[in-house]
DNA sequence: GGGGACTGAACAATCGTTTTTTCAGAGTTC
DNA sequence: GAACTCTGAAAAAACGATTGTTCAGTCCCC
């Protein structure tokens, strides 16, 4: 690739000139053809200024690292496009890693920033992630926002409103006749989990329902921990008819496990999902679910983060527009007729 | 972070020491001490190359990107997975892109490389991307590796064993007993549709039935598509009693499709998918796919593009092992009784 | 016509590495 | 003891860009 001494060489100027008049420095003084003549050996060397040399020169490397937990999942696609959208607005290369990879001892995160690859990072960590674990992980000076989860101290961070989403989940239930009611919840170690549970619980009690803890399930978000909590879920007696899962691919799987058991969904059971995505279009039944705005706290993230580099300090998002969408499906339905 | 400068000057040794001694440079000769005080420096300072320093030093970025078409299917987990692995091993760093953002005009690609922030890079086009289109986009000198897909000319490639797999995936249904098979592919452009119907002609082919035009359809991968392209099929008289699907993400709005009209999966029709992926698992009813190695075709890709990038020249490769496995689900079935 | 202000640019330092080259001193050889 | 060779390390250049400083010329003014 050319050089920016070659652009000056070509366009019969010094190098300083050169890169004057491709930043658009306001302070310099510069005659137009001179300017002009810069400009068009720039265009016809297709000059493209070199990453590192620009890099060490601003201790900046323009680029932003997202971790997410498991990139497959199709729920992280908004997130994904939220922060893509952002970064590139800003001209910031985005970096996509995955946290599963990130546990205690690995150095990955450190070594991210410390080697200047990235001026920082959104991170969704793995439930399994503890607040302590994580500031071992990352320096001190680390600019991070976290999304989705909160960690004590001066992180950044961008939340959904978890408790109005699991909130209106429930009270789908509620309005459609059920009484009671279950949830399939995220390991109770993490804070989202517990925000999700919170607005359950309200819904319930907002709905004079009672909440009994035999229908409540703590085991994760995968299909195979919704899955099982359905099928324990099941055993209960009485059992629920209606249950919210916290998170769309367990509810894939609790889908699986009732099918398994042979329990008619919407007729004997109704499941609505927190969190929207294309697979609960095709599902059997299609998925009734609550669509969260997860583009935008991609988004929010990678501006709130920008906005750090720039030295503001961290900021606590919660991201509340647009709000909670309820997706109807047919996975739900009222409950069955009294036995 | 500390630099090279400081450790050297806390060891009491010049920077080239310090440089060599921590690169573990074979043609420095130094005394044991003077070595160990380096590496105790480095330790204690907590030293992380700067890795613009590096790059621009070397005129390598020791970073590779991946761009793929749709980040967001579950499909591309493991030839993220593969690559990711493979790049790891080498101490290069993988960043992610998408490609469906990579259309006609723009300039990220030639971008990328030359702005020197990846040494090459890894593509899976998309199938609207000509191999003609795919030229204008990237540099000449670009180290660039297809993955699925070929291109005429001297670009690598790592693709699948397209023919294998879908013949193996109609073999089924004609070991099923299935006379009447269709087939729902990929667009007539793409030279992986071109050898997964190759594949699906030639099992027919093989087995002595009649390929019909009317029961192959090339609309797409997506949902959507295979959801149109089922309900066409569906259309024709006499209708195909199986059909293979030449992407699970297809054979999933397949389903969708059919189950729309009423018609029973595998009862009156058997569906069978090309690619597996964890959804498959959790349609209904649940798809029985022939998977694919994804995940080889990932770390054979990167080391391809590594070798590419040590000199080799580019090399067109085939992934045959481990071999198209036929996961046998539950929606393929003997064929409904004649009537 | 000499001093000052302005114009339009060049000069030079710097970021952190890597790597070739140079070099001082100690040891060896004849 | 002069002429080597080794040893162990320092010096210096280079990668490509940015940016504060310097500088040569021109114009104006009194």
């Amino acid at each position: 690739m050319a050089t920016l001494s070659q652009i000056a060489r070509l366009a019969g100027v010094s190098v300083s000139v050169a890169s004057r008049v491709l930043n658009g420095d306001p302070k310099l003084r510069t005659r137009q053809d001179t300017r002009d003549r810069v400009l068009k050996a720039a265009k016809d060397l297709n000059y493209t200024a070199n990453y590192a040399g620009r890099a060490l020169r601003l201790a900046r490397s323009k680029a932003l690292a997202l971790i997410i937990p498991a990139v497959s999942s199709p729920l992280f696609a908004d997130l994904l496009s939220g922060a893509t959208d952002a970064a590139e607005a800003q001209e910031y290369t985005l970096l996509i890693g995955r946290s599963d990879r990130i546990t205690a001892g690995s150095d990955t995160l450190r070594r991210l920033v410390g080697e200047g690859r990235v001026d920082g990072f959104v991170l969704q960590r793995s439930d399994d992630l503890s607040d302590q674990a994580l500031e071992n992980l990352v320096a001190n000076d680390a600019r991070i926002v976290l999304v989705t989860s909160r960690t004590p101290g001066r992180r950044g961070s961008v939340i959904l409103d978890d408790v109005a989403g699991a909130r209106l989940a429930t009270q789908h239930l509620v309005s459609l006749g059920h009484t009671r009611i279950g949830l399939i919840g995220g390991v109770p170690s993490s804070d989202i989990a517990r925000r999700r549970e919170q607005g359950y619980a309200l819904a319930l009690h907002e709905a004079n329902l009672r909440r009994r803890d035999a229908w409540v399930r703590r085991l994760g978000y995968s299909p195979e921990m919704g899955a099982l909590a359905m099928e324990s879920l099941m055993a209960t007696d009485p059992r629920p008819t209606g249950v919210v899962v916290a998170n769309v691919n367990g509810a894939i799987g609790a889908l699986t496990a009732l099918r398994r058991l042979g329990i008619d969904v919407p007729g004997e059971m109704s499941v609505v999902a927190y969190h929207d995505e294309w697979v609960a279009e095709h599902t059997w039944p299609p998925l009734t679910t609550v669509k969260m705005p997860y583009y935008q706290v991609g988004v929010q993230a990678v501006q709130s983060l920008l906005s750090q580099l720039s030295g503001s300090p961290p900021q606590d998002i919660v991201v509340r527009d647009p709000p909670p969408l309820l997706v109807q499906r047919m996975s739900t339905a009222p409950p069955p007729a009294r036995r």
